[in-house]
DNA sequence: CGGAAGTCGTTAAAGATTTCACATACTTCA
DNA sequence: TGAAGTATGTGAAATCTTTAACGACTTCCG
């Protein structure tokens, strides 16, 4: 929205919940300052990155001093909205649906898992880590105005519910199945596949072989 | 090792299992042929970076054809090495762990999940998925010479087990607690952050807004 | 107070990835 | 057989991302 943030790279954009989750960390042991080089030791970030990825939000620190934890952490807090809590509905209790459930999301979080759906009769009515299991029948009449989806269903399943979800209004979706969903332009998804995560890291360790003294992390 | 398949550019390795499972669905559709487009809309990746991944790999299709299923399939099953299955270690059968253990990694795949360990005695010695509990006491001793591992404990553990599997050998750990863990420049880590993920998508939905007739999936 | 040490913010370079666009060669079908 | 259609493989351009390097300013300490 804000001209400011549109033109934030995309990869920043998506290492700006790391840094909020370790300032947070450090504000909570106390610490008053951080140097990109210590956040870089602990987030495995390049300190040029980091410092570079803050720059895009004007500067924020301090030359010789380094960076003022509580300032930059009020700061982060306004820029990933943490003050406002986004309602997240989750789509099959299954293994992974439930692990979802018992994560305490909230916690360093903006987002909270408010309601799930499931078709199988005897999860309907229950409760899993804190949140009521609806039948997926009732899905369009009781997902209200929540726009984020986390999709753990089966993967036959996933592109029916996904056109249910978007008929229903949703404008996200985390989606851990395999298929590859279609959804309209103006609804974004992010696929998180499990078997290709471990697959690719299986083909690294074979084809990129790491020397010592060569630190490569991440994807 | 293949020193054809070392300049392979990381990004174009990531998107091979992928391929890899949709070409597998073709076959099993009994499709001959397929071109870059229609494995453009089905994967959701550009027809020009398909073409462009297959060719660091020689030239794998026929102008005016398109590639055959076969061939590609076949070829992609000694690149991606999946008629050896590679072992794989989890560490900690709580909800996510689970869910792994449940999962068949195995069909479509190249990976199998031959142990898991869990800290906690109720767990240990019975069976999740098929797969045995040890106790994570044993962790060194049962291990063997498996080379990749699941890392699926709560995040204050993370770094101590990441620890031991270093000193038992293991090479690549897939790391899913939100701890970044330091590892011997050996050893390789991928980093899959549940809440991070979450956290990523908000921010894009707040601040990228999509228009219609522009299309954004993944990350 | 003054010099040494520290650290940011940024310019510029390097590196990686995606995308365009088209010559080329194959396929198809009459 | 030949013309029309199709789709690859790739040179070149565009875009995105990371990293190195350093001037400028701050802090620290004797």
């Amino acid at each position: 929205m804000d001209i400011e943030q549109t033109k934030i790279p995309q990869a920043t954009a998506k290492r700006l919940p790391l840094y909020y989750r370790f300032l947070n960390n450090l504000h909570t042991q106390g610490k008053l300052r951080v140097s990109s080089k210590e956040l870089s030791d602990a987030v495995k970030v390049d300190s040029a990155t980091i410092r570079r990825d803050f720059s895009y939000f004007g500067a924020l620190g301090k030359k010789g001093y380094g960076y003022n934890v509580e300032y930059l952490l009020s700061f982060f807090r306004k820029t990933l909205d943490q003050d406002e809590t986004t309602r997240v509905a989750l789509i099959g209790v299954g293994n992974l649906g439930t692990a979802f459930l018992n994560y305490n999301f909230t916690k360093n979080n903006n987002t909270k898992i408010e309601i799930a759906f499931d078709a199988n009769d005897e999860r309907v009515g229950s409760e899993v880590g804190g949140v009521g299991v609806e039948h997926i029948n009732d899905l369009e009449e009781k997902l209200g105005d929540i726009s984020v989806a986390i999709l753990t269903v089966p993967s036959s399943a996933a592109q029916g519910i996904a056109d249910r979800l978007v008929n229903a209004g949703i404008s996200g979706i985390l989606n851990f199945t395999p298929a590859r969903i279609s959804v309209p332009s103006n609804v974004r998804v992010h696929h998180i596949d499990l078997a290709i995560e471990l697959q690719a890291l299986v083909y690294f360790l074979k084809h990129y072989p790491l020397n010592e003294g060569e630190v490569e992390e991440d994807q």
